[in-house]
DNA sequence: GTCTATATTTTGATAGAC
DNA sequence: GTCTATCAAAATATAGAC
């Protein structure tokens, strides 16, 4: 492995900058490496010398972001008060990254549907600490008695899958907008806070199946 | 083009059998004419034969899933009925077709990711068709005084994200939830039921914010 | 650390016989 | 409609000079 020096490398950051976009725009497939290189104006040699592949390139950028967003929601976590606040934090914690690092929700939703083929053991526990960070929230919520059960993953999907549609679809939104002209744009606000209040009021819905106007399916 | 009886034509319909998976699990760029071919067990000749490219057949797979989306919420809607008894066929009905042709999450998730580059305008008008459906049943519901405002953007994409998010992540969570054993597997009717009520239940508050117990922005 | 030139493989696509 | 053989371009990767 080159030199790591602690301050960012200038050909090194370049690579990174440029592979993060590139892998987010077009997967790790339809990423070039010749593509890469020029974006960043580093000879693509550069590329294997610090990265030694393609692959190597694209795991480094996964381990970099999804360790940051383990240390956030965990921070988030460990902020403290009651659940319903937890979980606002936990939610804006994971918007705030996708919103932070534009890359990370085209590259996140890639890798998924791929299957997860490049998530190494590494990768995996951090998402791991994503996952524990909610399950804790929500044990907290139903001890409490202010949520109702809920299946962890389920809650996560509806929290983390429409954050990363909004950014990922930006492009696709765009051009439905322009076609439909009467719908104006949708702001990060609006659905960050859309999957606040929709994802604790089916929390306390479920915790008091009275309080909903028709209980789907009360407790018998 | 090469005839088009109304019976399935045998390589034909391999080919796009064949092709669908490796569009879904691959994406376009990830894909391979000669995997597509393999699977088939068809000439790859054939698949230049049929569809004159790799993009044809890609397209050919988009307008048919599209078309049959478009139809099949809009039949939702022909049903009838209270606003919110619509807006759950309209969900179910979306998670009807991830359920029936399980490659379309896939191949859905990876358009959005790739801006739509492969969305030529007949493909848009169908995407169209389906916003035009949901944006129906919310202005009925808002007229009813039972829906809150709410922008149908924000909506589709709470309501498919998730749907799209858990046919396409099956293989993820299978590594995660063999991991953490504690975890149970979520179902599609587990994830169903929390779109519809987290879904109906966000509307329900924007209607009533007095009826929620905290309501986020009271109208002043 | 950086660059030029090039090797090697993969892959989309076609010509032409049957 | 089907298949064999093959092309041409693209893309990953490296050797080796500076």
């Amino acid at each position: 492995m080159p030199t790591r020096s602690p301050v960012a490398d200038s050909t090194r950051a370049r690579l990174l900058t440029a592979a993060s976009a590139e892998f987010s725009a077009r997967g790790f497939d339809g990423a070039k490496v010749d593509r890469i290189a020029a974006t960043a104006r580093v000879n693509k040699a550069m590329l294997y010398y610090h990265f030694r592949s393609k692959a190597g390139l694209y795991h480094e950028i996964l381990r970099e972001l999804f360790d940051s967003l383990a240390v956030a929601v965990e921070t988030a976590r460990a902020g403290g008060g009651e659940p319903e606040e937890q979980l606002r934090r936990y939610i804006r914690a994971i918007a705030a990254r996708a919103a932070e690092r534009p890359d990370f929700p085209g590259i996140w939703l890639r890798e998924l549907a791929d299957g997860g083929r490049h998530l190494d053991p590494g990768v995996m526990l951090m998402l791991k600490r994503v996952l524990a960070v909610l399950t804790g929230i929500l044990g907290d919520g139903q001890r409490a008695g202010v949520f109702g059960e809920a299946h962890p993953l389920v809650i996560q999907i509806s929290i983390v899958s429409p954050l990363l549609f909004l950014s990922a679809t930006a492009a696709v939104r765009e051009r439905v907008s322009a076609a439909v002209p009467q719908l104006t744009h949708v702001t990060r606000e609006m659905a960050v806070a859309h999957v606040e209040s929709a994802t604790l009021a089916a929390l306390r819905a479920s915790a008091r199946p009275t309080d909903a106007r028709r209980s789907q399916r009360g407790r018998s």
